[in-house]
DNA sequence: ACATAATACTACTTAAAGGTAGAATTAATT
DNA sequence: AATTAATTCTACCTTTAAGTAGTATTATGT
């Protein structure tokens, strides 16, 4: 019952840069290093942030990642689509085919309400509610 | 986010089991059949469940699985932590190491209250309350 | 032009979850 | 005693997530 490490990690990352917005570009080396992720791992989740748009890169000497958006207009559910971890509507806790009001599983009643709240929260927190807040490890 | 097949396979066996508790013994082919899980998964899993002592065992002819306790004193939380599915309180949604009040990750506050709410549906759903509440498949 | 420092691409490896196969064990019925 | 139908054990296979390696590409500054 957990995001991808992929998940965490992009959201980590793109944390960490609303937090540092005002200077112009963050390398790969320098977020790596700061966050504590392997950096050949956190190039391969940038360069998938940079095809969905939310981040730009330029490459060469002295690049590195910038925001293509407003961090305001970056919510975390829009990094959890990126990654195939969206919370759907139709997902059942139990895994069973269709789970809606007419065949439901054994705990869709329960699960409604947490679901319900987990979707709120991804979707309502931006990348500019978070930046900053708490450690980074 | 989504708990393991493990888990959601077992809470729908057993969801199913508590719903027929009237019959003496349901056997690993009736289970798999009636519940779409290959079988050889299923008894997998029910081998988990006797050594966790939630179900009894009984092999040879005419053999099968029953409850070893009652239906109302076992929670949903009991079968996800014999998957090690279980939410505890120092799980972070960003995976970082310690997240509390000192050192919080950047969705710390976000996430008690939709954590709170899975944890209370896990622990205070027994098997007995979801028992044939719903579709099977 | 060249060296340098950055991202991007392709491919591979590792670890864990998910699932399968077959033989061994057990117990009831005949 | 043999047959049958059930669970259990051991070992393996498959798929996916996670992580790594090496090279190619790009752009800046000298």
């Amino acid at each position: 019952m957990q995001l991808s490490n992929s998940s965490q990690y992009a959201i980590r990352i793109l944390a960490y840069m609303a937090d540092k917005k005002d200077s112009k570009l963050l390398n790969a080396t320098e977020l790596a290093k700061t966050l504590y992720i392997p950096y050949k791992f956190l190039t391969k989740i940038m360069t998938e942030l940079v095809k969905s748009g939310l981040v730009i890169s330029i490459r060469g000497r002295d690049g590195g990642y910038k925001f293509e958006k407003k961090t305001s207009e970056i919510m975390v559910s829009d990094i959890l689509a990126i990654f195939n971890d969206s919370i759907k509507n139709e997902q059942c806790v139990l895994g069973i085919g269709f789970c809606n009001g007419l065949c439901k599983c054994a705990l869709h009643d329960q699960w409604v309400e947490p679901r319900h709240l987990l979707q709120k929260m991804f979707q309502e927190s931006s990348l500019e509610d978070i930046a900053g807040k708490g450690c980074k490890i």
